[in-house]
DNA sequence: AGGCAGGCTTTTA
DNA sequence: TAAAAGCCTGCC
């Protein structure tokens, strides 16, 4: 395998949802950043890095490396269409949002059909879920800048130091094996407080194969959660964000302070889960937007 | 048994 | 100063 690093870069058009923005701020994905250049994005995700750069009218260009240290080169037999599958995947591209968003009858659920209309573009990535883990383990009680500042830090701390396809220096996201290895005053200077101890608690927890998460894509809903949860400082909450996030069962639904209020004012008699079966975890985070962006003005 | 109050680290607004 | 994409422990 060539150590050749070659910059890759492709326009695609898209035609389903896709807004930068608003799945930069949807709270799903913490290493999103705007890059000097505007309407451009540089997203981290595992050890690979991408910018996205939207050109107006649907057409977006895409820049990556096509080396992958840890992965070695993707042969474009690999690749779909004119990105590698790896990110093709990435951004959900295989399933078509407009449809699911057509699907809520704005009679019948007004509320719901508003937070579509306002979080149209959100899509629902498919991140790892090691990732995932980790990244809402420090979530709980606190707030997305916070979260991030976390997250980067962690990374810098133990992630593999690289360079991305514009030169710019980078940290991959770290490997379970560099989490564990840590001792509690290394992991100090992260700034997670209490959730520090749950942190090497997963990390532990995945090394020792006490949890498979790879094996979670195929389990049922409620067994992914029982097993999630059986991670020390994984509750319900956490567990739905892996399970949504990390593991792509989009029927999952993360219950937060924002979307409990959201239950209480206007689904007094419950959410009708049955009914937006099996996306709701897709509605769930179009109401979460909503919820956040009215809060904010 | 299962539900609930209190505590937890730090940052943000 | 209160709140933040919560969870654990101990008490009843």
């Amino acid at each position: 395998m060539l150590k050749k690093c070659t910059n890759c870069t492709a326009d695609l058009r898209i035609e389903d949802d896709f807004d930068l923005a608003k799945i930069a701020d949807s709270g799903q994905c913490f290493r999103w950043e705007r890059a000097a250049q505007p309407a451009c994005y540089r997203i981290i995700a595992g050890a690979d890095c991408i910018y996205v750069t939207d050109l107006g009218e649907g057409r977006f260009r895409f820049e990556w490396s096509e080396l992958s240290e840890r992965d070695g080169c993707v042969p474009k037999s690999e690749w779909n269409g004119s990105i590698p599958k790896h990110w093709f995947d990435y951004f959900d591209f295989d399933t078509d949002y407009r449809s699911i968003r057509a699907k809520i009858d704005p009679a019948e659920d007004p509320y719901l059909w508003r937070a579509s209309e306002a979080g149209r573009g959100i899509r629902i990535l498919r991140q790892d879920p090691w990732e995932m883990l980790i990244s809402f383990i420090i979530s709980q009680n606190k707030n997305i800048p916070g979260i991030r500042r976390c997250i980067e830090a962690l990374a810098r701390l133990c992630g593999e130091r690289r360079t991305d396809c514009r030169g710019e220096e980078y940290y991959a996201f770290p490997t379970p094996e560099a989490v564990a290895a840590l001792s509690e005053e290394e992991l100090a200077g992260c700034k997670l407080g209490y959730r520090g101890k749950y942190v090497l608690a997963a990390a532990r927890a995945v090394l020792d194969a006490s949890i498979d998460l790879d094996s979670l894509l195929e389990t049922s809903e409620q067994e992914t959660i029982e097993a999630l949860t059986g991670i020390y400082g994984v509750g319900v909450k956490v567990a739905n964000c892996v399970s949504l996030f990390g593991l792509h069962h989009i029927d999952a639904f993360p219950v937060d302070v924002w979307i409990r209020r959201i239950l209480e004012a206007e689904y007094p008699g419950g959410f009708p889960f049955e009914r937006y079966h099996p996306y709701c975890g897709i509605y769930q985070q179009y109401l979460f937007a909503y919820a956040r962006n009215q809060a904010a003005g």
